[in-house]
DNA sequence: AAACTCTACTTGTATATACAAGTATAGTCA
DNA sequence: TGACTATACTTGTATATACAAGTAGAGTTT
């Protein structure tokens, strides 16, 4: 099947980035040597540029030309979204090592997390996410066994615990929090990061209609890892 | 000064949803209705539903029509706050001390924050903003020189940047970038925390309709300051 | 009544062309 | 040596045109 010409140039651009042929800072070609280099109209060059800025793949200045963008990840400071839906839509490999799947019991903070009796016994998921194989995310999580009672039964290196949710128990609110902190010493082994480095924690906590679902602590390792939004008015 | 005609037509759509006469799932004009009515080329037409879709405004269907997405849920996480309002809001006492306000000569990447070129003039402001006595933020911003001529000639400690720039150039637009990282010396200093302690960074760029109107770097102690959201679905 | 065809609409991709605006650099002049 | 100008590059906006592909609905045929 045929792919449109502008797509075959956007997948030669970020081919030469990722085969580290073009680096962060670098010029890319101009829609004048594309046009050249692919036979195509300077509009559909353009488009190919475009589309990769308006990806924050690369950036382009009037009288400047277009350049690769800083290379570290970034994600939707508002989405939820699927991490490895995220790491692969970066063209990026994923995998998952799974650290912990168990039933525990509720200590108080857990209990209010999820909005239910001290205690209680949760659900609790730890896994560590990795882009390239290099760590990306470190997730642990509790969940409400009312709410997924088979979750104890998945196979989370199949399907991330987002996907799974969000079937059994579609969102309907979600809750977050963003803060920098040092981790301690496993989760910082875990990440392969010196314990020292400031980490991007994400605490979110999700519900569906009949109740708190889940609450998760994210940590990224701050050197690699950015989140970003976007506002219009 | 004339926006582009492809601008004019998103903020016609963009009324039109506003004002409640576009609701979620409508179709909005065809590109062909819009040539029509805006004298433009189907291509300018095409470009401004095309953008609305990139900003999730709108959603198109090849044959089928382009149509009002629904509604996104806005999150603090994104809103823009006035620190000041934010400190006072909590009834705790807001007051922040200045520590530059000059026109620099913009290096490369600070004249890419603000899509200007490199070493064109731009306006600098520090400023080092407390609660109840205590350092929270430290806001390191640049200003392009033509949206906000007047920008030196203000009293940062009556009015924050923030307040001013939305009085002088209104805000269409913004980015945000959000890191967790250590900082230099000097900033751990005016924060009042140890060189080791993690602080979060949000990089906030925001535009008018006019262009991008500053770029300012927020560093908060990652002990004492957390970003929260929340969505709805 | 169901299936098929045709028409009229829609968006998607693409080209050629033109002018505007921004930027950097080389060459010239005082 | 510095200022200025011209040139050559860049991206930004815009038009006219053409064909491809998708969709819905009206009309026709079986």
């Amino acid at each position: 099947m045929t792919i449109p010409r502008f797509a075959r140039i956007k997948e030669f651009i970020v081919g030469q980035i990722e085969q580290g042929f073009l680096l962060p800072g670098d010029q890319v070609p101009s829609e004048n040597q594309l046009l050249e280099q692919f036979g195509v109209s300077r509009m559909t060059a353009r488009r190919a540029l475009q589309e990769l800025s308006d990806e924050q793949i690369l950036v382009r200045a009037q009288g400047l030309g277009t350049f690769v963008a800083d290379a570290r990840p970034m994600s939707s400071l508002l989405e939820i979204k699927n991490i490895a839906d995220e790491i692969r839509a970066r063209g990026h490999n994923y995998h998952c090592d799974l650290i912990l799947l168990d039933a525990v019991t509720a200590s108080a903070q857990q209990a209010m997390d999820l909005s239910l009796a001290e205690g209680s016994t949760v659900f609790r998921s730890v896994l560590l996410h990795c882009e390239n194989g290099l760590p990306l995310q470190y997730e642990d999580r509790l969940v409400n066994p009312v709410l997924a009672p088979d979750y104890l039964h998945q196979d989370f290196l199949l399907q991330t615990p987002n996907a799974y949710l969000s079937e059994v128990a579609p969102l309907t609110e979600a809750d977050h929090i963003v803060e920098a902190v040092c981790v301690e010493e496993s989760i910082a082994l875990a990440l392969e990061i010196d314990s020292s480095q400031p980490c991007l924690k994400v605490s979110r906590r999700t519900c569906s209609k009949r109740g708190v679902v889940s609450f998760a602590s994210l940590f990224y390792p701050g050197n690699r890892y950015r989140l970003g939004g976007h506002l219009n008015f």
